[in-house]
DNA sequence: TCGAATTTGTGCGTATGTATC
DNA sequence: GGATACATACGCACAAATTCG
């Protein structure tokens, strides 16, 4: 069916991303099933498919099983506030949303003991292999998820206090600054570093993303002294969020 | 053939993918073809190609028609220091590097009046229409594209100027700050909001990308006394570099 | 230089499971 | 319950690019 043009689900896919746009097709309308699709434009099931998953891949529209494939809202990238600690009310990442007043968020949260991998040992200033703590998180906005974390602390810094556990106790969920503080370790510093890539499949499935989706990666670190006491990786999809800093200059 | 679990495409992009990050198949090396992962896997033709299309949408692999899917290299990003502004020297983000003995760069820019856009209107604080001057700049570490700056100040602050060009004059390539501070605007603080997308065909061909690569992109806006002075967006290879921060606790 | 084999990319038809209406 | 629609899966076919003898 070709004649020296582009495939055939590109070109359906192009001409459905038009009336997207253009408006034609606004944001929570149905487009049309495959099998219309496939009449339409004359095409087989296959290419109605694939079509379709296309503008799913390019963030677009969303395919809800037994109901339709729908047009999504193109949010603008919100900003997420990540200008240094901030002492009001706790230290976790939402915990500073929240006293900006503009995200009302939950996390859930797992921990377990491991050996520090190369790479986390070397962010760590210790030895791979030393003990280290991992917890991993799931932040929910409005009950959409839209932030994973993986956080390490050595033992050797929390090991045998009361402050081990990050979500437990009664500084659980108070944020590395206080908790460390509870255990007379002064964290004065953090560095951040904003990276970007296509999402794993595991990780854009929990944020409720589509294969292909860009996210942020910013792997932050803790320092007390110059001693790194904690370090994360924090997941964020780029499509809805951004990450904001505010600093003074000079 | 489910009974309960992940479908089957992702459990062998899973697999495929467990091998690819623990260097069993380290990057130049071909993966299995399609048609052997059917049989080492048992699965069918539908499967392997989708399996494969996951990988390629996370950037893991490439396919080369009528030779093979390839496993990429990953570089790892080198971190851009960008915490704050550092008098020593100058003030573009480069001179910066060049401060940290890290970085040899050069770059080239061009200049010209335009009116502002709705959207650097509203990061400026003017209207809509008002006129600004638009600088554009490539920079270049060992003589390779690293780094797309387009940047924006209002007429009404540097017009009639001896600043009024970025690039010329006296204070030619001296950053924000100084140039601003030689017509007695006191930058004071600086924002930055970092988000990621695909790379435009026309960004990533000048910063020497393949098509679909992910860009970071800096929106930074200088501020004196509350009012933006300039603002630019900075777009960066996310697989070459990192954005980082620095800031103090408390 | 030629040609055969391999591999990716695209496309078709169909079947089944499952969520939604 | 029945109809609709998406998601996954199987098997097949062919074109274009590449590889290799």
């Amino acid at each position: 069916m070709t004649f020296g043009e582009q495939p055939a689900y590109l070109r359906v896919a192009g001409d459905l991303r038009k009336k997207i746009v253009n408006g034609s097709l606004p944001p929570h309308t149905r487009l049309p099933s495959q099998a219309r699709i496939r009449e339409e434009y004359g095409v087989s099931d296959t290419v109605a498919l694939e079509a379709r998953k296309v503008l799913m891949a390019e963030g677009l529209v969303e395919g809800r099983s037994g109901s339709g494939t729908y047009v999504r809202e193109r949010p603008v990238p919100r900003p997420i506030a990540r200008s240094g600690y901030r002492p009001a009310g706790g230290a976790t990442p939402f915990r500073q949303e929240q006293a900006d007043g503009e995200v009302r968020g939950t996390w859930e949260s797992s921990s377990e003991q491991a050996e520090a991998s190369g790479a986390v040992a070397e962010r760590l200033d210790i030895r791979a292999g030393d003990r280290v703590m991992c917890t991993k998180y799931v932040f929910r906005e409005a009950g959409e998820a839209m932030m994973l974390s993986t956080s390490w602390e050595p033992l050797a810094v929390t090991g045998r206090t009361p402050v081990m556990l990050p979500e437990e106790g009664p500084l659980g969920g108070m944020g590395v600054v206080e908790r460390m503080a509870a255990i007379d370790v002064v964290v004065d510093n953090v560095t951040e570093e904003v990276g970007a890539r296509p999402g794993l499949a595991e990780e854009l499935q929990a944020l409720g993303g589509v294969p292909g989706h860009v996210v942020l990666v910013v792997q932050r670190t803790y320092y007390a002294s110059g001693r790194p006491v904690e370090t994360a990786d924090v997941v964020i999809p780029a499509d809805r969020y951004r990450v904001a800093y505010h600093l003074p200059v000079k």
